[in-house]
Order: C-alpha cells, then structure tokens, then sequence
DNA sequence: ATTTTTGCAAACACTTTGCATAGAC
DNA sequence: GTCTATGCAAAGTGTTTGCAAAAAT
C-alpha cells in the first residue's frame, strides 16, 4: 500500500504527489481490468474522498497520461476511456474486442499486428508511432 | 450527374430523397478521398444551398450511415467523422494512418489483418462483425 | 513563502431534440 | 392531403478553463 505510493511517488518530478491523484491512481490500482470513463472514476474517487472535483479528475487523468501511468482510448461510446498502463511493459501491443451488445470490452495481447504494421510503415513511407486496434462484435455471452 | 442522383435515389426506400440529402451526397462524392466533419459537411453543403441547417445534416448523416451509404469514424480528435462507402465494395477492409502532426489521415488497402481477425475470433468466441485499425505517426513530409 | 493544485461554476465544442413550418410523395 | 423532413433555437453531453481558496514543497 505505503509501497504502491513510493513508487507512483517516484514518477512525479515536477509535479506535486497530491492527494487527489494518489486516489485516482488508488482507483486504477483497484481496477485494473476496466478501461474507466472520467465519470466512472470520478465516482469511485468519490467514494473516497467525497470533497473531490470532476475538474480534477480531468486535469489529473491528464497528467497521469503525460506520465506515461495510464492510457487514455476511444470505443465509439463518444466518451475517453481510461485504463492503468503499468503492465504493458512494451506500451504498444494490446488490442480490444468492443462487444457492441453489452459494450463490455475484451483485451486480446497478440501482436501479428508488428508484421503488418512494418509492411505498412514501408509502403507508406510513414513512421508509425502508435495504433489503435478494436474488434467489434459479440462476445461469448451476447451472441444468441 | 443525373445518373449518380438516380443511383441514389433507389436506396432511400422509406425515406424521401430530399433536396438536403442529395446535396450532402453531393458533397461526399467531390471529396471521395477525404473524411469530414459534420462541419465540414455542413460548410461544403452551403455553398451549394445556403439555407441548409447543422440539424438536418446531423439527421442525414445519421440516415445515410444506417442505409450504408457512407461511413462514420473517429479519429482521436473529438468529432466524428465521415467517408463516402461505395467504393469499398466489401465495407470491411481498409486501415488508416493517422498523421499526429498535420493530422493528414491516410488510407491503406492491405488486409492482412483477416488472418489476424480468425484467429482471435477463434481463441475468444468472439463474432467479429467490424474493426477500427488506426496507426498513428507521422506521414512523409512531417518526418523531419 | 512560493508556487502548484484544487473545487466550483461558467464556458466550450460537438451533437441531439422539440416544435412549428415546409416539402416530398 | 398526409406524413416525413427541415430549420431554428434550446437542451444535452463530455470536457476545458478562470479564478480565488487550499495544499504541497
């Protein structure tokens, strides 16, 4: 718990370990499955601290990303998506599978997607720095 | 010209094929290659009638994707946005490079990406029915 | 003590909706 | 003539910003 925090601690140089933000990070650390909305996570914040703003959930979330802590993604749901990014050592390789019945979203870890993203940066001429994979469909539960 | 209206006109069979949505259709076929934003839609569509409202744009988006006509994508920059389908015959197949500097997008064709479709289908149980592949980097002039 | 961060409310950007009028069939 | 679609303005979302008060170093 104590050690959890000395090592975020450690990732805020030029930035304050605030309250605040070791709660929200508590919050991802607490669910670290769930790829959260800014609502979502200013809720359970609030659970633990009732006094905390959505305005600093937004700014921190967005520290929190300029860290490199957690990732922010979009599922079509016209709202950001958050998720802990702590155990994707390599940063770039996971995709999701977006069940567009109950909205649920799967992680999938393969990564055939390197091939493809090497014929194209080759092909293109263009330097790829990132990507962004979603499946779309129905997951076990939700296909009838 | 008249042609391309009539070709249209065959796929709004319980809706009118109003004035407001031939010229969005219009607009979508002299930027084939491009991917607008509603307001970019609404603009372009003004100039050919100014008397056009945001509204009835937002709506004939929202009819034309449901009838297949075109497509509806977002791009991390926090507006929808939107792409004539016809030429994709298959609708399903083809990716997007992403320019984070001069947010230029690039399409690409290849679709290797079904081999890596089957094989999570299979090891999730999941029915993939669409995919949403966005690289992002930067393209050739923007690599300094 | 200084400087950053917070909470609140107001502002924002994009999208949707209610309603009376206009237009397609 | 009927019923759908339109334009406008107002309302809705999700997110950002200005500012005085509070907290971190």
């Amino acid at each position: 718990m104590e050690e959890r925090a000395n090592s975020w601690a450690t990732h805020f140089k030029d930035h304050k370990f605030t309250h605040q933000r070791r709660l929200i990070l508590e919050v991802f650390e607490e669910n670290k499955e769930e790829h959260l909305s800014a609502d979502d996570i200013f809720n359970l914040a609030r659970k633990k601290d009732k006094e905390i703003g959505l305005a600093t959930v937004y700014r921190s979330l967005d520290l929190l990303r300029e860290l490199g802590l957690i990732h922010k993604g979009n599922f079509g749901d016209g709202r950001s998506r958050y998720e802990i990014a702590s155990l994707q050592q390599d940063d770039h390789q996971h995709h999701h599978l977006v069940c567009l019945k109950c909205r649920k979203i799967l992680e999938v870890k393969e990564d055939l997607l390197h091939q493809l993203e090497d014929l194209i940066a080759k092909e293109n001429e263009f330097k790829i720095v990132d990507h962004r994979v979603q499946f779309y469909g129905y997951c076990r539960d939700c296909q009838e």
